[in-house]
DNA sequence: TTGAAAGCGCTAACAT
DNA sequence: ATGTTAGCGCTTTCAA
């Protein structure tokens, strides 16, 4: 049974109340030094380290927050929690991080269960099938701070962060046009998240404003946000069918664009003749295909800033009224690659 | 100030004792089933979630464990947490990770820090700076469960699982050296780590096996573990500058793989003249490069056997005194692909 | 300047 | 079958 030592056994050791040492510990203007150095001095010699159970339990404050993201094995939220943790960090904090696999029901879970462990607050980017907030409200309700990143929603009041997904998809859409491409078509994530309906809406408005029609047979939707290979595939093969072929594939997620990449291959698609452009953070992305072309997201810069959401709305003395919503802009890697 | 429901309030309400409310939650044999249907009602109906810093600070036992890996953005370790995550949720346990970045003072913060809230066990893959174990060693002695996985270390006895690093390593060398390979050089990991010297042996194994001479100017380390692009490239660069060149390249991780890839790319290397090999889990890999031979370790089913190993060590009645060490074996991607 | 005591939410003897 | 009480480790009045 690990057992470490206690403010009480410091009590006995040096015959003190364990307040005392409690209030030493913590430099408490009522100890005299010479009875602080003792008490930090024995501390260091055997290690202390308090409680934080006990502390959470008292003070309701535990220095820890957590974070709620689909998928750790996405290289948007790896970047996104080390920008967190870059803050948190340096604020004292530490982070719990959770996993939801786009499940609604992991999601619950996983917050309820960090809000109960006292976090002092909550980081979180919304799972792909999720359409009952209620769990959320309910927390948020109760008090704990919640700041929204990337995948955020409307029903909740609070700070949010996410990219500027409608110009970055619109910039990206543009170019592909620019290049002389007449027939797009759009592998999209599930319709619930707010980045896909943005991303989704840049492309229109540039086929829009280039007088070219939206094409409603040319969308295809990935409700597994590209976790299901064969979905993919699938939607790929259903394009590659159609009679007046694409000749271009703008994709709205990371990992969809990696799979789309990888049908293609597997079809033996002639990478000249199909153009192919989509959000991604992967970290290789541009030594996949020669002319693969992507908007990157600040990922790490959105982690930070969350962070400090957040830390904002634990530490602040009254109760914050005015919220804002930080849109980042996006990076679009075209063909000439500089560098 | 978030403030959830607690047994007193129940009690309160329901006009109980706390004591009654408490083992009709957990369904203790002396209450009468219309009072806990009554309290149980009443918990859903206010949703209520019982506090596990209470809990935890009660019961020595949270039904959490901590996990500590280098980085969660290398595909291995997100891997291999999707196992833990998998085996731990079944069983009823959550996952708190944390990365370290390879630092050691980052590693030993965030254990000392999990040990105190209280987790379970550890699931901990070393950094590669860390040379100084006691803080492991501390917190094994008193008593905190540990398991070790992937990059392991002689110095705790306890129940440990890894790779068939030596077997991988010679398999890919063999293969190198089958397909005509002659100079076979090296980008190696920091010497710190086990798998390091498991694979750099597995090389050698190889070499001697063919007769062929282990030459130490072919090996270059890359002590950053490819985190440090120019690290990477530099080392790169100086093997191409030697006179008698290499005709491939071995890598012994994944992060050095990718960045040693990108490097050849950069440098304009010619890919059929230079075979690259190495350990990589990461899953675009086989987009990466055409001639691209990889060892893949089995990351989730790694993280299934550490966190059942976990399981067993906390759940087990009597202190276990043999320990087991897990070798698992690794995947090798040839040129040939099938599927 | 220090100590005693109560209480955070929960459980588990020990009553009743 | 239910209630009372003490205590997990810590902080914080209140008292000395």
């Amino acid at each position: 049974m690990y057992k470490p030592a206690t403010i009480k056994d410091i009590a006995i050791a040096l015959n003190l109340s364990p307040s005392t040492v409690s209030r030493a510990l913590r430099d408490g203007y009522e100890i005299s030094a010479g009875t602080k150095k003792i008490v930090t001095d024995y501390a260091n010699s055997i290690n202390y380290q308090s409680n934080p159970n006990a502390l959470s339990l008292k003070n309701k404050r535990s220095f820890s927050i957590g974070i709620v993201v689909p998928e750790l094995a996405n290289s948007f939220f790896s970047q996104a929690i080390a920008g967190i943790e870059s803050v948190a960090y340096e604020s004292g904090y530490h982070t719990i991080i959770t996993q939801t696999h786009d499940s609604s029901t992991r999601e619950r879970t996983n917050a309820n269960h960090l809000a109960n462990r006292s976090v002092d607050g909550l980081l979180i980017s919304m799972s792909s099938g999720t359409t009952d907030y209620t769990f959320l409200k309910t927390l948020h309700k109760n008090g704990l701070p919640i700041v929204f990143f990337d995948r955020i929603i409307d029903e909740i009041e609070t700070f949010k962060v996410t990219s500027a997904n409608f110009t970055g998809s619109y910039n990206a859409t543009q170019s592909l046009i620019k290049s002389g491409r007449k027939r797009i078509a759009v592998l999209a994530n599930a319709p619930q998240l707010s980045i896909t309906n943005e991303r989704l809406a840049g492309y229109k408005k540039a086929l829009e404003d280039n007088k070219m029609p939206y094409n409603a047979d040319l969308i295809r939707w990935c409700y597994k946000g590209g976790n299901d290979y064969q979905e993919v595939e699938n939607a790929v093969i259903s394009l590659l069918a159609l009679t007046d072929q694409p000749d271009a594939i703008f994709i709205t997620s990371d990992r969809i664009s990696i799979s789309c990449i990888r049908a293609l291959k597997s079809l033996n698609a002639d990478p000249n003749t199909m153009a192919v452009t989509g959000f991604s953070n992967s970290d290789v992305v541009d030594l996949l295909q020669p002319n693969f072309c992507y908007v990157r997201q600040k990922a790490f810069e959105m982690g930070q800033i969350a962070m400090q959401m957040l830390l904002k709305l634990i530490e602040s003395k009254y109760p914050i009224t005015e919220f804002e919503t930080r849109v980042i802009d996006t990076e679009y890697h075209g063909m000439e690659k500089e560098n």
